[in-house]
DNA sequence: TTGGTAGTATTACCGTGGTAGTTGAATAAA
DNA sequence: TTTATTCAACTACCACGGTAATACTACCAA
């Protein structure tokens, strides 16, 4: 593992998609992003052959069309992401961040009363594995 | 407010430096990324130019030389940045986003345990102010 | 068999982050 | 006063995300 997968924009939401879908041809990706981004088709493929260049998504061929497919997953994606962010923003303190988004009130009351209990099924496992990196 | 300041590597860690030491000349960001990134001296004057042109940093002078000082507090850099990064990786969920620290083992017993008091001390007030965006 | 259509491939362009050499000006040293 | 040094300014690249027009190709229909 550590991949160290970094996706803009764009390429987050096509792997939205492909994520949801499972597969999908350029036209249904393209199809999906339409309302929010009103795209030209030829943008969408650009970018998937981009992205697959890139290692994050494979196709197969159905006739002529395009089924393209994520290669990477959600969780890595969101963990490498995640933790670079973390790294360049709270200086790899994970706490710092959290403690972050509590002081800038970006988590309101009903959120809290969510996250506690994730918190408490969390709190007695959570092997000793030493430093976070 | 709602400044939308996205910042890249380098840029956060002069912002970092600048934000510890409240104002610093080119050569004292340089000295202090040295050890890290041996980038050359011209390299950080070019990034802190460009920086100000994007107005989250401005200069003073003394004598010839330039005293960097930043436009953007660290709160407002983090909020934004995570935000987007909350919006483009979870949905804008911030409870997906935490749940997905905690399944992906990224912070542990001893992070959990000083998380706990945290959201205590965030659980009883916490305004009721609307949806968060 | 020829022409339209659907779909990918190629090419191009912009903005920005990152990196740094070269130039020019002002000050300090000789 | 001339020279050397120290800055900042200017210029130049490269990579990559994003955006899209145009070119090519294979299939289908008339």
């Amino acid at each position: 593992m550590g991949e160290e997968v970094q996706l803009g924009d764009l390429q987050l939401a096509i792997m939205r998609v492909l994520w949801k879908q499972g597969q999908a041809t350029v036209a249904e990706v393209h199809g999906a992003l339409l309302d929010d981004r009103g795209l030209a088709l030829t943008t969408i493929a650009t970018m998937l052959s981009k992205m697959e260049k890139k290692g994050v998504v494979a196709h197969d061929r159905d006739g002529r069309q395009f089924i393209y497919r994520a290669c990477v997953a959600e969780n890595e994606v969101q963990a490498s992401m995640l933790s670079t962010l973390t790294e360049r923003l709270f200086g790899g303190k994970v706490t710092a961040l959290v403690s972050h988004l509590l002081q800038a009130h970006e988590v309101d009351a009903r959120e809290i009363a969510e996250l506690k209990p994730l918190i408490a099924s969390h709190e007695q496992q959570s092997p000793p594995h030493g430093p976070t990196r």
